[in-house]
DNA sequence: GATTATTGACCACATCTGTAGTCGATCGTA
DNA sequence: TACGATCGACTACAGATGTGGTCAATAATC
């Protein structure tokens, strides 16, 4: 179940909010998205359509409108999209990734703290 | 400068070994790639065409043919697409990555060896 | 009650992608 | 030298994606 960029956005507003309606989905974009998400009502309401087409919401009827819930939990969705994006950039291997995420010091120092507790938690 | 699946494919063979034919390339993904791309040399050479206009390869006259070469470095792509999907799907955060890799055991005894150097390294 | 706003259903349309095909020129081989 | 293989240029075409419009029904407001 291929989700794009677009729809993720979508996606992401859904997982912090189950359960609501097109018109909220758009509000909650403009607002919390860092702005740059200013689709008109129709757009939202298309994409909302081709998740709901790819299995990705189920939709509840609420008088004339309807309410949205991801069928998928984000975490499970997270775990494919990272495998997916290893095998694609990274022919699989994890660790070419973490190097580069290191390069790029895209780690922060709370980010290497997470890191050694992981690693703690994998050599038990 | 988006580059798309099959592209990318099409590129890592130009980065193992730069300055090759169309015909090359076609037999290189055909015999390195896991067979799973059997595609077509008329799909190779659209797919060469495509990364040329968008200024992913230069290509260099060899007689009637022409010879391709990465314009980009591939660590250069890498760190680049790491950080658009830490973007994308964890919202710039990297930490939740590396846990995410943990999690679906991608990570293999090597791995986590590699990532402890590297944290070594990072605590410098 | 008449007008306006909202909603879902369906439609539109350009660009990107995957996957080739056609054509005219040329190169190598019988 | 005639013919098939190969090359690049151009064309094709369906599905995905980003972005939104139209329309008819209905809800909300003056």
């Amino acid at each position: 179940m291929q989700i794009s960029d677009a729809e993720l956005e979508v996606m992401k507003v859904l997982w912090a909010r189950p359960g609501i309606s097109a018109t909220d989905v758009h509000d909650h974009l403009g607002k919390h998205m860092n702005g740059h998400k200013d689709w008109s009502v129709r757009t939202v309401k298309t994409l909302l359509s081709r998740l709901v087409e790819k299995g990705a919401l189920s939709t509840e009827e609420d008088g004339r409108r309807y309410l949205y819930t991801p069928t998928i939990e984000q975490e499970d969705y997270k775990s494919g999209a990272v495998r997916q994006f290893v095998d694609r950039v990274f022919s699989g291997r994890a660790a070419p990734l973490i190097a580069h995420l290191a390069d790029a010091k895209d780690l922060t120092e709370a980010d290497i703290e997470e890191l050694e507790k992981l690693l703690g938690e994998l050599k038990k």
